[in-house]
DNA sequence: CTGTATCCTCTACGATACTG
DNA sequence: CAGTATCGTAGAGGATACAG
């Protein structure tokens, strides 16, 4: 399953304000304390249910799985299927865009992962520099 | 000025729950608010000044502007100069670790602007499949 | 089991006024 | 000009209780 080609560089003129505020939305939340993290359980290991994510995604509340799954849901990145038993059963499953958006966020995770060091001692030297002086 | 190369893919499972936090701290703070917006406006443009900044990054609150500064400054992304004329002056400027963000930044900006359609598709669905039912 | 509803707390952020 | 201080508001998010 290949990735669509890349819009062209200049696209980003071409956007109205709305445009731009929708894309910002969409990966603020993405990067939010919960969404990415409960997407990528999803794409690692098929499709889950709702309690087996509350467990995967530690420390999240119920109340927050569901709204950061309503919202991924409404974005298009995992699909939602109610399994009528009892007791009832939700699963839920990343999208072709939920995998895609993964793939696509992982360069940047494995560069601020290398780059682990830089941003250690930078926070080291300006809370020296802060608490010297200022 | 080349990037460093990405760590191996492995690196994420030999991290401490610690290392994982201030990664998901940085790229968090990263795609916030304001941090991605301002931090553009200085690789693209240089050095810039507080209130140029400040009208740059439309909406934004002096107020916010500092703390965006300082988060960007102690991370490593921005350095502050201050200029002792009078009247007083302070310089804003991308660093190496800045202008790389950016850079690795941008595919993913790219991607989710190729992808609006589906975004602006799967938002208009849900909305629809949501106010008839449930 | 999978939610929803209520309450409560904590933080982000704008507005405003003030200082070096 | 660049920043700090204070206030007020709005939203995120946890804990708990309850419903289908």
């Amino acid at each position: 399953m290949a990735d669509r080609i890349d819009a062209p560089a200049d696209i980003c003129d071409d956007m109205t304000p709305d445009q731009q505020r929708l894309i910002r939305d969409i990966l603020a939340r993405v990067v939010d304390k919960w969404s990415l993290w409960a997407l990528t359980e999803l794409t690692a290991d098929g499709p889950l249910r709702f309690s087996r994510l509350l467990e995967r995604v530690e420390g999240i509340s119920q109340k927050s799985l569901t709204a950061t799954l309503r919202q991924l849901e409404r974005d298009g990145f995992v699909t939602r299927t109610v399994v009528v038993r009892s007791p009832i059963r939700v699963d839920y499953a990343a999208t072709e865009l939920g995998h895609a958006l993964i793939r696509r966020f992982q360069p940047l995770w494995l560069w601020a992962a290398g780059r682990l060091p830089d941003f250690v001692a930078a926070r080291a030297a300006f809370d020296a520099r802060t608490e010297a002086d200022r």
